[in-house]
DNA sequence: TGATATTGATGAGGTTACCTCACTATGAGG
DNA sequence: CCTCATAGTGAGGTAACCTCATCAATATCA
């Protein structure tokens, strides 16, 4: 019955814990991310347009797991600041694609470059074994 | 050297499978909390009363890592749906107490019993030893 | 024992990162 | 060619935070 308890009691906690380490993850991005006025959300667009190349904003909705009017305001911000361009889709009038640009390329660079980032300092005090076992664990979640 | 190149890709991916996990969790747990009318961050403010009792507003920020601002307005949600009472701190005439009302207890406790709530729905589908992995791992992360 | 600084809560107003709904232009199928 | 679906976006909204200014009450100490 203690079992019991226990295994209702760490439920009840793990949420929280998630929660407090988003938070602090959060946080680090922010700092991180602050010399190049981007957005932990923007970020990621940048890094799915790099590793899957130019897409439609509709298929970068999908990857990024928000509403297409919200990724029209991703792409605005980082076409805004020139790390984005917008073409027309040769193959659909009504679409259009997002591409990284040059400097949306060096940008993302200089970014992963910068040892000192988001991941490097939150998730660097785990053991390989635990980021490995994080990783995993998470992806399950992630279903 | 693939080893090297392995463990930049994981650093890269962690963040992401991290907020990935946090979004589904936030959308569950709305869905768990909609019945009630009950934002995740006022549950949480909830659990905080009822584990450590009555408390300063001041305090109760302390707890939920939110701005004093921050928490008088939660309080004001929660006061608002008869869980929560406000009363002058016996002790300082500056300060107000924050108390569960019988109603925010057994609201609460309605929360705890549904059993197919946030942690269950989302932590459910891990073994119970990796549940206590990611338990102990994002306690690390927490520092 | 005042004068001064500090503290607890809150009003006013802002930001971020999302959302839905309605609309336009374009494309696809009977 | 007429209808219906789809791609992107304007308009406007929301949740959950934030900072700054203010006011009352308390603490400090010359």
């Amino acid at each position: 019955m203690d079992a019991e308890r226990d295994q209702a009691e760490r439920d009840e906690v793990l949420p929280d814990l998630f929660w407090s380490v988003a938070r602090r993850l959060r946080g680090a991005s922010r700092d991180a991310l602050a010399p190049w006025d981007i957005t932990p959300g923007s970020l990621r667009a940048l890094r799915v347009l790099s590793h899957h190349g130019s897409m439609r904003l509709s298929e970068l909705s999908d990857h990024l797991q928000i509403a297409p009017r919200s990724t029209t305001e991703v792409v605005d911000a980082l076409e805004s600041r020139g790390l984005v361009r917008r073409l027309p889709d040769p193959g659909d009038r009504r679409a259009t694609l997002a591409e990284l640009t040059e400097q949306g390329a060096s940008v993302l660079d200089a970014i992963r470059a910068a040892r000192g980032s988001e991941a490097e300092r939150v998730f660097g005090r785990l053991t390989e074994a635990d980021r490995a076992n994080l990783a995993r664990i998470l992806a399950k979640l992630k279903e």
